[in-house]
DNA sequence: ATTATTGGAGAGTGCTACTGTCCAATGTCA
DNA sequence: TGACATTGGACAGTAGCACTCTCCAATAAT
């Protein structure tokens, strides 16, 4: 399979796919000759891979280059395979927080503390950030509801680890690309199920 | 308060705050003279749930002046602020989603059934959207998984339809700017929650 | 009277994700 | 064999977004 080929099966014109070599999302085909070079399903996949993620997912293409990396390096034992998809997770789009309130952080403290959840400080940090932003901008969230979010999120990961292959690289494309595309797809859900809750049909127009 | 004091309450440059008068996510001070207005409480308000907004909600300054405008005109029943709020929120990034394929269609069509959800087609194109994408980037969403998603969301939608307050002003404020602000916690706690659920403590470096 | 600030307007900046153009080497088909 | 299309590689150009800068005459503060 040569470019325009690659380009035809995967709808992305082939300008953007010699853009996703130069930028080394993509790695390059193996080269027959001087001036060209074939592809195969990997490219197919991986093409696709990078669509969706900068698509619907809305990850910057810097940040599916970490996530890729990632990918292309899986752990071989299974042990320490869930460290290494988290890490890939949580840097995903590692925008820099300002400082968070000692309020928000003490909040995050107590209920990870509440629920017996680990402590990784990048998602702490992050979190406590995030609830600030909420406060700050008038709209705060009380501890009932954040109570809500955390149950929901503890069945949320339950169901997410239930469809882990055994094979170390599927898992993590399983784990990482797998949330990262359902992240969407649950905000989704929520607003669906909003209106559901909200009385339903006659709400709507 | 004159627009420099506007702008150390709220830690946002002059300039940019001038650029949101212009675009009309701020409304225009009192004027005071030709060259002067003022600026009040509602301004800091404001400002910082632009921030917010644009902050780790993530949202385009396009995508804010819908959600502004939503708030800025609450129906005045309580029969149809939500429904208002639904659309703001559907509205707040509405990629023109490609066609979507037919078995993802028919298989939102059957989660909302099956839940006894209304059928909203701009979210279930959207969430038929979604599912494409993740199937065709070789993450496929199974059947159970979906049902599991679809379960903590509505969890979550009861808990975000407790917190709403009375007023409608204020009601329009909670859901819109607190659906908002509180999708990217939601998205952190799913993340904290998997590596709760995976094992936990040792797995974190 | 002097200096600082204001609203308003326009131009300029930096970043991201492409997109277009050009090239000589190579492949494809007549 | 020749005409024409395609390829990899390099670089410049573009569009959109969210600011940021500069300038201005008219105030406001001291």
């Amino acid at each position: 399979m040569r470019v325009s080929a690659l380009a035809e099966r995967t709808g992305v014109p082939v300008a953007t796919i010699k853009y996703y070599l130069r930028e080394g999302l993509l790695p390059p085909g193996v080269p027959t000759s001087r001036t060209q070079a074939v592809y195969d399903e990997s490219h197919v996949e991986r093409v696709r891979l990078v669509r969706a993620l900068t698509g619907s997912a809305g990850l910057s293409l810097a940040a599916v280059h970490e996530v890729l990396a990632a990918l292309d390096d899986p752990p071989s034992s299974r042990h320490g395979l869930l460290g290494a998809a988290q890490r890939a997770l949580v840097a995903d789009e590692a925008q820099q927080e300002p400082p968070a309130g000692v309020a928000a952080r003490r909040r995050v403290d107590e209920l990870v503390a509440a629920r017996g959840w680990c402590d990784d400080p990048v998602l702490t940090d992050r979190l406590a950030a995030q609830l600030d932003d909420a406060e700050k901008a008038g709209v705060p969230v009380s501890p009932e509801h954040l109570t809500v979010l955390a149950q929901a999120a503890e069945q949320v990961a339950r169901g997410d680890l239930a469809t882990v292959p055994e094979v170390p690289a599927d898992a993590m494309r399983q784990v990482v690309a797998g949330t990262l595309l359902t992240d969407p797809v649950l905000l989704t859900l929520r607003r669906l199920a909003q209106q559901w809750a909200s009385g339903g049909a006659g709400e709507v127009r």
